[in-house]
RNA sequence: UGAGCUAUGGUGUAAUGGCAACACUACAGAUUCUGGUUCUGUCAUUCUAGGUUCGAGUCCUGGUAGCUCAACCA
């Protein structure tokens, strides 16, 4: 028998898990999403959120997610991006019911467009884009009628058809729903349903030259796909009384749209239009750049599947505008790999270390533990000798109070090696230093030392003769400013890049990393997560910087 | 300026008329062969002015602020 302190406080429901719940105990019995990406780009984190919503609350009410391509502009859109998007969703975890396109949907698109010109309620337009622009009037100014809108519907329906059959050029004509020119919504103003367009499609070849617009073809769409909860972001709110006109005035299954708001993070740019343009002028490698916010982009920065599931959840549901801290999403990749990722050693920024009382012929292997966290993980020997890189951060000739790592006189550990005390420093012409002489206690191997003193410093380190040297690409945020559309007078945005995004440098790793491949992940420790990138080779090894670690050290120094 | 949407800590999300909760961040401390991890603690009179009510973050009215809409883009 359930106790009181054995309930379990229900975890509360977002607004959209609420409107779900209100319509099944109305009596739905079935819950279908869909997402419908238009594949004229890649996947970025603002999809994943809407991903992972519409996924997941069709899996949460037993239902289905169908995937379906808005495919209604043919100018914009490409088989590239149809591919990326299907393998993105396959990565973060989701698998959808059906794989459909707003293309397969034209033929019936097109006699419901015929239906409306017979009810009365559509007509062609012989206005040039110009005057339609014109015609719809301000926010605040009611539009004019186009001269062209009481044709008759057998004229209409005559050049509906011809405009489907190829006899008016681009722009020549539209087909427009008449239903009120003085409408608050500027959205009611006769709006465009379809216009003429001679290019080719990636589906549809050059079956068709007119195409349907967004606000005609996505309802519809959704209402042969009997959608019952069609979820998008906010900006579409104004579209949803267009949405649900459409579907009433062709009497079809009456699917309903809610709106949620769109994902932002700070140091990040999610507009499609302007990434687009960075990978177009070079400004970064790619779509997959580890900088850029792309799905693709997060997998080949070492990002993992369920540290950006568990980040959608982290930032919820609702209807407010919202600005998420990068920090975040970082910790939440911090949380995951910190679980999973191996440990290894690995010197960014050497600084040679020679260890005068030690056998300079001498190799000696320590054993290191892969995972504190995770027994099963085992340990791996890490080979010692005489001389060693360490960082140069780990080393002050003057150190601060509460410095503990290695400085003039003093001790440390060497992570699972010998305690060390720096007893010399060599420096050349120009004052800076070149290497370090030390001493090692003997004793202090197995993490005692010969007379039971302790010390607060422990470090890293590798075998400068055993070390294997890689490209390591350290990533930084793409923007300086928090808000990347945030320009100063006669500024735009890309003057918000920041130059230190990429920063390449060569380091050392321990030699267990050699062969390491593309989906491995790790934990340089003390630094930071790292994977092999995908331009890597075993001759060339190139590791990039998932995320640091938590560092409070140079936090407080800050 | 017409219409629509939204206002709760630094950030995000809860509280469904009854003690403002959870997470991230920040700060303080404990543990630690990673200045990591883990653990403990600290950080709000809910945009504003009125009203309804025994009782308002929640309901009502006015104000203010932010976002969205005037592509033959989605």
């Amino acid at each position: 028998m359930a106790n009181e302190t054995s309930e379990i406080k229900e975890k509360s429901l977002n607004f959209l898990e609420e409107i779900i719940e209100e319509s099944i105990a109305k009596g739905e019995t079935r819950v279908q999403t869909r997402f419908p990406p238009e594949p004229n780009g890649y996947l970025h984190i603002g999809h994943a959120k809407s991903i992972c919503i519409n996924f997941g609350l069709a899996k949460k009410y037993g239902g289905k997610c169908n995937l379906r391509f808005d495919d209604t502009n043919p100018v914009k859109e490409d088989v590239e991006y149809v591919d990326s998007i299907k393998r993105d969703i396959k990565w973060l975890g989701f698998d959808w019911a059906i794989e459909r396109y707003a293309s397969d949907y034209f033929d019936q698109l097109y006699d419901w467009a015929v239906v409306l010109i017979n009810k009365g309620l559509a007509y062609v337009d012989d206005q040039t884009q110009e005057q339609i622009r014109e015609g719809r009037g301000t926010v605040s100014v009611a539009g004019t009628m186009s001269p062209f809108r009481n044709r008759s519907i057998e004229e209409n329906l005559d050049l509906f058809t011809r405009m489907k059959n190829g006899e008016f050029a681009d722009g020549a004509r539209v087909l427009r729903a008449k239903i009120d020119m003085a409408h608050p919504n500027m959205l009611f103003r006769d709006p465009i349903m379809y216009r003429i367009l001679h290019t080719e499609h990636h589906r549809t070849g050059n079956k068709w030259c007119i195409y349907p617009m967004y606000d005609y073809a996505h309802g519809e769409s959704d209402s042969i796909e009997k959608i019952t909860h069609s979820i998008c972001t906010l900006e579409f709110d104004v579209h949803r009384p267009l949405y649900d006109w459409f579907i009433e005035a062709l009497e079809i299954f009456p699917s309903h749209q809610y709106e949620f708001a769109r994902l932002n993070i700070t140091y990040t740019m999610m507009s499609k239009r302007k990434l687009l343009k960075l990978v177009q002028e070079k400004a970064v490698m790619g779509w997959d750049d580890p900088r850029m916010p792309t799905i693709c982009a997060l997998r080949r920065k070492g990002y993992t599947p369920a540290s950006v599931r568990a980040f959608a959840e982290m930032v919820g549901v609702a209807k407010r505008d919202n600005i998420i801290d990068l920090g975040k999403l970082e910790y939440c990749v911090r949380e995951d790999l910190n679980r999973i990722a191996e440990r290894r050693m690995a010197v960014l920024n050497p600084l040679k270390v020679v260890i005068t009382n030690y056998d300079e012929h001498k190799t000696e292997c320590f054993s290191a533990i892969n995972n504190p966290g995770d027994e099963a993980a085992g340990s791996r020997q890490v080979p010692f000798s005489q001389v060693i890189y360490i960082e140069r951060d780990d080393f002050m000739e003057e150190p601060s109070k509460k410095y503990f790592r290695l400085s003039p006189g003093n001790e440390v550990r060497l992570r699972y090696a010998y305690l060390i005390k720096c007893e010399e420093v060599v420096k050349d012409a120009d004052g800076t230093i070149t290497e370090l002489h030390c001493t090692y206690d003997p004793l202090s191997g197995n993490g005692s030392s010969s007379d039971g003193r302790r010390v607060k410093g422990v470090i890293h380190w590798v075998s400068v003769k055993d070390a294997l040297p890689a490209e390591i690409r350290l990533f930084n945020p793409l923007f300086t400013k928090e808000n990347p559309d945030d320009v100063e007078e006669g500024q735009t945005w890309e003057d918000n890049l920041n130059p230190e995004s990429l920063i390449s440098i060569t380091g050392y790793l321990e030699p267990s990393l050699k062969g390491a491949t593309v989906g491995q992940t790790f934990q340089f420790e003390r630094v930071g997560y790292f994977c092999p990138d995908t331009d890597s080779t075993p001759e060339q090894p190139v590791f990039n910087r998932t995320v640091t670690l938590k560092d409070s050290w140079a936090k407080m120094n800050k």
